[in-house]
DNA sequence: TTGACGCCCATGATATCCCATGATATCCCA
DNA sequence: TGGGATATCATGGGATATCATGGGCGTCAA
């Protein structure tokens, strides 16, 4: 699957209507579901989102955990309950709940953040605030990134 | 199989009907029976609900223990003698049994929580309250979950 | 008879589809 | 390489379908 890249600040209309960036539709028209899973962040007043199929590996990965145990349980309350499907319109556009809306202090516009596998939706102007320390953060403490294998199937689908 | 995700609360009439939400619908649309079954969660005060593919895969998982032990024992009464297969009428909604009403305090509505191949029914006050627990051990614990590897088929079932 | 249950239809709200528009970016050809 | 033609994209509005929900009526069994 393709990545998500870069950042667009797209309309929100008064049907509650925002417009995909077309990178990131294209990074999901191959999917099962044509459409976005996004839920609210645990650490950030921001939406989290990704394609389908992650979710379905995460759904597995917890499956992986033992039925019915405490971890198993908040993991999935916290992660699937808290999930919204948003199917892509004819147009390319998604309908936030409100919901998410009201969690990252969403009005008239929403910026689509890309994080690889996965983007965030802000409020424009938060966003720019916590790009704006994430930046200072990574540079004083001299983040560093190491290169893991590049198997063939690592990118996945 | 699709997931079940999201939270949706919907209104039980006086003939005790629920409407099942339409993307969970969806998920079982294409099983051999067309409905859900649902038993009583041994750990909560709510209602277990899934497919039956997935009750199949549970019981391939139960055969796997040892027969005439006690845990196979157990969890056969608990979950398999304890099951009611629902069927869905033609406008969509399910008659909860009065005994999965009352383990889960369901009165005048009822919560859907999709928890991914899986979901629960709960009683709409009593998911929020656990709801909020659950966000908080998950964001203590770290909120950690490793995805398993992409393999072809973890899609799965 | 009296509920319980299955099936059918009515309704309001909401979201989906379809079309139109202007702006930007892309392509093509000289 | 430049400039005009074309496609793509984001955005707006109106028509239509879907969904959740309520009620009616017939059937079957206790």
């Amino acid at each position: 699957m393709a990545l998500f890249l870069s950042t667009f600040i797209n309309k929100v209309d008064r049907k509650g209507r925002v417009s995909v960036p077309a990178t990131f539709r294209a990074a999901v028209k191959d999917q099962s579901f044509k459409g976005i899973v996004a839920f609210r962040s645990y650490r950030e007043g921001a939406i989290e989102a990704c394609a389908m199929d992650r979710m379905e590996r995460m759904s597995d990965s917890v499956d992986a955990l033992d039925l019915f145990s405490e971890e198993q349980d908040d993991l999935a309350s916290t992660i699937f309950a808290d999930a919204h499907q948003l199917p892509i319109d004819g147009d390319g556009r998604i309908i936030l709940p409100p919901a998410l809306i009201e969690h990252a202090g969403i009005t008239d516009s929403a910026a689509f953040v890309g994080r690889g596998r996965t983007f965030q939706i802000w409020n424009p102007d938060a966003i720019a605030r916590h790009q704006a320390e994430a930046r200072t953060r990574a540079g004083r403490r001299g983040a560093t990134l190491r290169l893991t294998p590049d198997t063939p199937d690592s990118g996945g689908t």
